[in-house]
DNA sequence: GCGACTTTGTGCGTGCGTTCACAAACATCT
DNA sequence: AGATGTTTGTGAACGCACGCACAAAGTCGC
């Protein structure tokens, strides 16, 4: 019963994106000593339902027991390989302002196969500082870092304006995996991934919705002014 | 030709999501003093195809002139209504770590019609700080800062362990929507929306995809272990 | 060992989102 | 005014993802 080859291709992307959400609540329970769970149960902590969890399992391969469930531990470990957590991945950090402060900071990173190698920034600044025990290094030394340590994710919290310029120069070493914080639209070549996260969209989205909410309640009450 | 009434309902969620990408690009458009621009012009500094661009607009309703293209203040303008965004909406972010710091002195939300009326925070020591221009208060008179300011959308900064008990007592006091940093599901009542952004998640996804490009160049270079 | 029960893995129908391709609508030039 | 060119808005086809519902496969009790 070899799961692996016949899975290891063809994952569905949204497949993907759910599963270190799975990782995590499998992580939370296994701290909390439960050695198996159901579909139901692990769908329940995740925050999806079940059926869309055992078909996302099946992508991965067939870890689970009929009858019984799924063991966590070894579930853990088969998704945590799956994602590539296996090995480290040494990531580099542009940009130490508030916001890369807060990602050269984050415990969620070192917990979870990714290890930050190096801090880099362009103020003179901030240059030197010492930030989660590393010292920030320039920015002009972008390259020599990069190959240095092999880095293979570069995360681009810089303003929007430099953002592009340390893409290319990320991408032109061989970096092909970057994290972009910087409000604008990166241009890549074909093989580069480019994941953005933008904070203040995810606000804009609960605005619309905040919005609709609101005024279905003004129509349930008609305005005076279209009263005869 | 009244665009608004047929428009008003069912903007799909995946439209939603694009808009303030749009709007962003739009911004930028107009801070270059560019006055019109075609769907393929505007469609490539968003980062999206003309065609889904196209069809996104028209579910807000007719903005465009076929010959010419989109007027830029006019769209922007549109965009920004439906979105929300003509209104501040009072913000309350708790838990102040990196994290928290960082979105409270984020510009891009002040810019963007959002208002941050409240920083609290748990801890003593955090407690009495200047942040941003704000006192930080504490935790525990959540519910007088949500009512006094009438805070529509609460942010979560705070660690998981935390996040599940501040999300409870937003809702308690009217807050029907949540942005949510913190590592965990959180289980709100029908009516209450809850986005959530998870910075390991986003690496964990670009670590799949970088490790399936290193397989790929492996198993294009046989191992010398399987060789004869 | 056999029946009853539980839970996984999956085939199938449905709905949503994306892309294609084109007609409608406007501008411009002669 | 008519012909030509450009760009929008949208109908239609396609593909992906989700949920249902059930057979397959295991456990447990007797």
């Amino acid at each position: 019963m070899i799961a692996d080859p016949a899975a290891r291709r063809d994952v569905p992307d949204a497949t993907v994106a759910r599963l270190p959400e799975y990782l995590r609540a499998l992580t939370d329970l296994a701290g909390r000593g439960v050695a198996s769970v159901s579909s139901e149960e692990l769908a329940t902590v995740a925050g999806v339902r079940s059926a869309k969890l055992r078909k996302d399992l099946s992508h991965l391969g067939s870890y689970g027991v009929r009858g019984v469930g799924y063991e966590v531990e070894v579930l853990a470990h088969e998704i945590s390989r799956q994602l590539g957590l296996a090995q480290n991945w040494p990531v580099a950090i542009v940009g130490l302002g508030y916001l890369g402060h807060a990602l050269a900071t984050y415990s969620g990173f070192a917990n979870r196969g990714f290890h930050v190698v190096a801090l880099l920034d362009r103020d003179p600044e901030i240059v030197g500082q010492e930030i989660a025990g590393m010292i920030v290094g320039s920015v002009d030394d972008l390259e020599q870092v990069v190959t240095g340590h092999g880095v293979a994710i570069g995360v681009i919290a810089t303003p929007a304006a430099s953002a592009q310029e340390v893409c290319d120069r990320f991408v032109a070493v061989g970096v092909r995996s970057v994290l972009n914080f910087a409000p604008c639209v990166l241009s890549v070549p074909q093989g580069v991934d480019v994941r953005k996260v933008d904070l203040a969209t995810e606000l804009q989205i609960l605005a619309f919705h905040e919005q609709r909410k609101t005024e279905s309640v003004r129509e349930s009450r008609p305005l005076l002014e279209v009263s005869p």
